[in-house]
DNA sequence: ACAAGTGTATTAAATGTCTTAATACAGTTA
DNA sequence: TAACTGTATTAAGACATTTAATACACTTGT
């Protein structure tokens, strides 16, 4: 289900809840769904129980999964995390193009590799 | 000459790498200007000369600036930096923008972002 | 009721990175 | 020669991440 990459410098939990976040955003994971269990996905990941705690944790605070304790985490309608997404990703790729014209990139560059990127099927 | 942002989770040699190679990459700072020695810039931004060396070791090494020991350290002419900063920018602006892709972010969304950060003067 | 599986919480220890500090050494300049 | 440069090393402290070992509360199925 997930990979770890230990040459990637970032905390493992946030790897975990990346992960796991892509993969609902990208319809891997369903709404309804049920994940593994935090036990389970540790011992699966070689990795702390604590660390898929935070990692789901986090998945939580985002809206991307609902926590049921006794019972599990399953993943949440889109209503609860599409909007966020997207406010998210489009804030991020205002820094990185705000980045890239202070370091002199053009318009017209930014705008092809835009284009490029979505040209790719 | 820089101003350090401790709420920032980066490291300190980070930042000041980053924020002297944006002088340079915006002509604050010109081919062949001195920077402040390492003790100076140190004592300026209240950090120990090890960062400092960090930072303009970094620097060096992506052809940001010359070192000569003993006289100091030089701002490289912009063939040594430029094309490497451009495909560096690119190449960042492309996986931010992949991931909004998969995110769900749409082409013309994309474009609208990169047009609102050009159009801030 | 019970056992097994869930999430949650806490505390301690180990690890690794960043940063400071104190020195020392080597090259350059006036 | 004195005062400035960069470079290197070692030790210590601070901090975040991760592991580990438990304990507790809730849910499910028998």
């Amino acid at each position: 289900m997930i990979v770890l990459d230990y040459r990637d410098k970032r905390p493992l939990n946030e790897q975990v809840a990346e992960k796991i976040m892509n993969l609902i955003a990208q319809g891997g994971l369903s709404p309804g769904e049920k994940l593994p269990s935090v036990r389970n996905l540790a011992l699966d990941l070689s990795v702390n129980p604590n660390t898929v705690q935070r990692a789901y944790a986090a998945l939580e605070e985002k809206g991307y999964i609902t926590t049921i304790t006794g019972r599990g985490n399953y993943v949440s309608d889109e209503g609860n995390w599409k909007a966020g997404l997207k406010s998210e990703m489009i804030t991020e790729v205002k820094v990185v193009v705000g980045k890239a014209k202070s370091a002199g990139i053009k318009l017209d560059e930014a705008l092809a590799c835009v284009r490029e990127v979505f040209e790719r099927d």
